[in-house]
DNA sequence: TTTTCTCGCTTAACACTGTTAATCTGAGGC
DNA sequence: GCCTCAGATTAACAGTGTTAAGCGAGAAAA
């Protein structure tokens, strides 16, 4: 029996509802569907009116929660202000995400690598406009001379890795715990700004 | 009825090897008790003679992979040669080791980051000694006046971090196609490099 | 008003999963 | 020959994602 008939369920909303709490409560291991279902007050063949399948239903998730981080970063692209400042700001907002929403996180970046590869296409290509806020302040840097980057995207795509590690470690709770989470993600940045600004010898010298 | 019954089976190791093997073929989803164990022409509860359950013969698996790291890892060590050659070794050899064992490295770094919570102590002890390379390599590279590092411990995690996400992306075939995987590895090899040489102005100038 | 149709949702079922309990089997010791 | 016991098995349970069939109420048609 539905929740509440009356009320224009908009079921398909309300089971990504579902799944985001469920997901942030219990983990991905304690999400099924008819975990989802029963939190809504619905049987789990319902949720196949709205979704194709499991997979579909995780799609849609990440498609949220890319659309989230996108916000995140484009907040900091309007910031204005310097550009190794922008930089920073990049990579802070990169990890705070990762850290502020993990259910999100897990799902986009962690889950099932191996699953990848039947992954819609268009999934990739807004996957990747997140390095493209990166290869954007980079080559800014570039052109103003405070960065040293050889290519561009490889560059980008290193130090999204770096930041993509260390979100990992952290959710995962790898990092030594002597580690403090503030030191260390201030180490991560730090390492990312040296690793563009390092090696200026004609300048500098 | 047991493959071969008059060879002394070492049910354990054999266990252990199928389990590598269709960890290998088929990923982690394809990968259950009735499937390991129908591959070496037992029954699924015989793992369990050997294995108190699933959990514990992925412990098994990933105790062996980190002895290969560790394998990989020493012979670095123990190479010789200059503190920076030993420092890129030890960075090539680390997300080698991920993408040339890719099995291991899913159920040592990359699966199930909430399931880590149960870990067995023993078994992050083991983990934490693969930055014990790190931080001995760089300990010396400071004695030395080479590499500027701060905290070492937190200066190792980054690097660390950053290789795992690079190998983490790799394996999930989530760096843009447009990027070589042997560039792509040079460039994260080269960043981590900087960020430890980066900044010396006191001897530069 | 009565019949038919349609749509949203449910139950039943299938083939899986990890895991436990109970049972079988066959070799060694008496 | 009989007993014991360890190694392996079958049966079963609760759970999973997913499909097929069925139910019920409201709308449309007669």
């Amino acid at each position: 029996m539905p929740a509440n008939r009356t009320s224009r369920p908009d079921l398909r909303r309300s089971i990504l509802d579902a799944a985001r709490t469920l997901l942030h409560q219990d983990g991905y291991a304690g999400l099924s569907m008819r975990n989802i279902a029963g939190a809504i007050g619905y049987s789990a063949t319902s949720i196949y009116l709205h979704f194709e399948n499991k997979e579909a239903l995780f799609n849609a998730l990440i498609d949220e929660g890319m659309g989230l981080l996108h916000e995140d970063l484009d907040a900091v692209g309007a910031s204005g202000g310097q550009v190794l400042d922008r930089f920073r700001a990049l990579c802070e907002r990169y990890m705070e995400f990762g850290l502020r929403r993990p259910e999100y996180y897990e799902i986009m970046f962690l889950l099932h690598p191996e699953r990848s590869a039947r992954f819609p296409e268009d999934m990739y290509r807004r996957a990747r406009r997140n390095l493209d806020y990166m290869v954007q302040v980079l080559r800014e840097g570039r052109q103003q001379g405070l960065f040293v980057v050889e290519d561009i995207r490889v560059s980008a795509s290193g130090i999204w890795a770096a930041l993509h590690g260390a979100v990992s470690l952290l959710l995962a709770q790898r990092i030594d715990v002597g580690i403090s989470r503030d030191s260390f993600i201030a180490a991560v940045i730090q390492q990312q700004v040296q690793s563009i600004t390092a090696a200026m010898p004609a300048v500098s010298t």
